[in-house]
DNA sequence: CGTCGAGTTGACATAATTCAAGTAAGGTGG
DNA sequence: CCACCTTACTTGAATTATGTCAACTCGACG
């Protein structure tokens, strides 16, 4: 009804007060469309404004000096862009949509005004903030220790499960809006690696394939492949603040 | 003189208020003194505190499946270990310490306390939180995208720098304090061949070795090979709110 | 003085990359 | 609607970076 998908999506983990809801709204007043392939930001820009996704998906990635890119990870509809923008002058990652999108603009004085006067907002923020830094270091793990069968298991999985989440329904059919390609630049492999590692997973039957769309078809063996643990699952939040009515 | 490490790692980025660092100082009470490869911590261990590291080194891991490991990170001088610890009810990582150290616990209250009470303080978390999750991605594409020298030489400039700011001193010699197994479980290789990619550093004159510690020769090239980014030195604080008496 | 962990080095094995040559699919202009 | 182009996908063969295995050195330590 408030239409705030960043307040919808917190409140997948805390009731949020009216109060708290309407300072969340407030930052996404503003609504900026964007096609797929366009570009939100590129690294070293200057950065004068943080986002909200309110719909579509968008990926983040840096380029190296000898040209090979590596994709750092993918924003979904209720993911604030916020996070890699607002203590830096400069933007240290390129973002661009990877299917059309909504995304919300939003100044600095904003945030400030949110940490402010919510603390308890705050600290949701902080608490989602380190399960995505935990994220991230399953990444690191799996990209460090993994073999590449298991690297794009992983990938799959990892798009699949933030899906279910952003559509709320439990899905097994989905498009990971990846080239090959791209899947290797997430995952530090060649596409045409990726390509062999993509047969294997249908030889192994843990997916199937129909264009595009990748069916997954045995998850548990695939959850093992992949070492893949959900990270948003096991939050704990009994400790926030009370709400500030 | 308020011996808090907190908010003397802290006042590095802001002028911090008495108040603010009478707060501080409060979670840094009870001290926890920890020997050379103690634990603080197991992976899957319930957790109920979190931690401020007051003097020394530690380092966090996982174990995959497969009994492989991967070094996360290490931890110095006012880190904070709130980070991946606050929000999950078991630990996601083991945390050992590398060198004699000292940790000062506090309860999941005491951090509701300090973001309630002391917006600025939390923003600048917040911040933090943001520069270590940029980090992470730095070594995200290090892995992913960059060769076995490239990695080493990443690995030990970040420590050299993480160092220089403990210390505050413009050392360019030090002791990374791993041994060439633990920086192989860090970069994502074996033991065998950091030795050989060590031996090239040498080799190449970008750094000598005395025993176990490190000089770096060529910073400029070094930096270069690793595609390096001191991401603690561009931040930007000009939005924080104020500071609360 | 023996043992143990870490470092070092060589020979060999293998996972992943590179190069190259295709095929399939989607968009576009005539 | 077709001819064309482009981009992604696919596959095989050769190459390379990194891993594995094994032997040896060295210094620390009890």
């Amino acid at each position: 009804m408030s239409g705030s998908c960043f307040a919808e999506h917190l409140s997948h983990y805390v009731e949020l007060s009216d109060a708290e809801r309407a300072a969340l709204a407030r930052l996404e007043e503003r609504e900026r469309p964007m096609k797929r392939g366009e570009f939100l930001q590129r690294e070293g820009d200057a950065v004068e404004e943080t986002y909200v996704v309110k719909h579509g998906r968008l990926m983040g990635y840096v380029v190296l000096d000898d040209g090979s890119r590596q994709i750092l990870r993918h924003y979904y509809a209720g993911d604030s862009l916020a996070a890699s923008n607002t203590i830096y002058r400069s933007a240290c990652e390129t973002i661009v949509a990877v299917e059309d999108a909504i995304v919300c603009p939003f100044d600095k004085d904003g945030l400030r005004g949110l940490l402010e006067e919510h603390p308890r907002v705050a600290a949701v923020l902080f608490a989602l903030n380190q399960a995505e830094r935990v994220t991230l270091t399953d990444r690191l793990a799996s990209i460090g220790r993994t073999p590449a069968k298991a690297r794009i298991a992983a990938l799959l999985l990892d798009a699949l499960f933030r899906l279910r989440v952003m559509k709320n329904e439990a899905i097994d059919k989905f498009d990971p809006r990846m080239t090959q390609e791209e899947m290797g630049d997430a995952t530090g492999l060649t596409s045409v690696h990726v390509n062999r590692m993509m047969r294997e997973l249908v030889e192994d039957r843990l997916i199937t394939r129909q264009g595009s769309k990748i069916t997954v078809v045995d998850e548990p063996r695939m959850c093992e492949l992949a070492n893949y643990q959900d990270r948003f699952a096991d939050l704990d939040f009994s400790w926030l603040p009370a709400a500030r009515s």
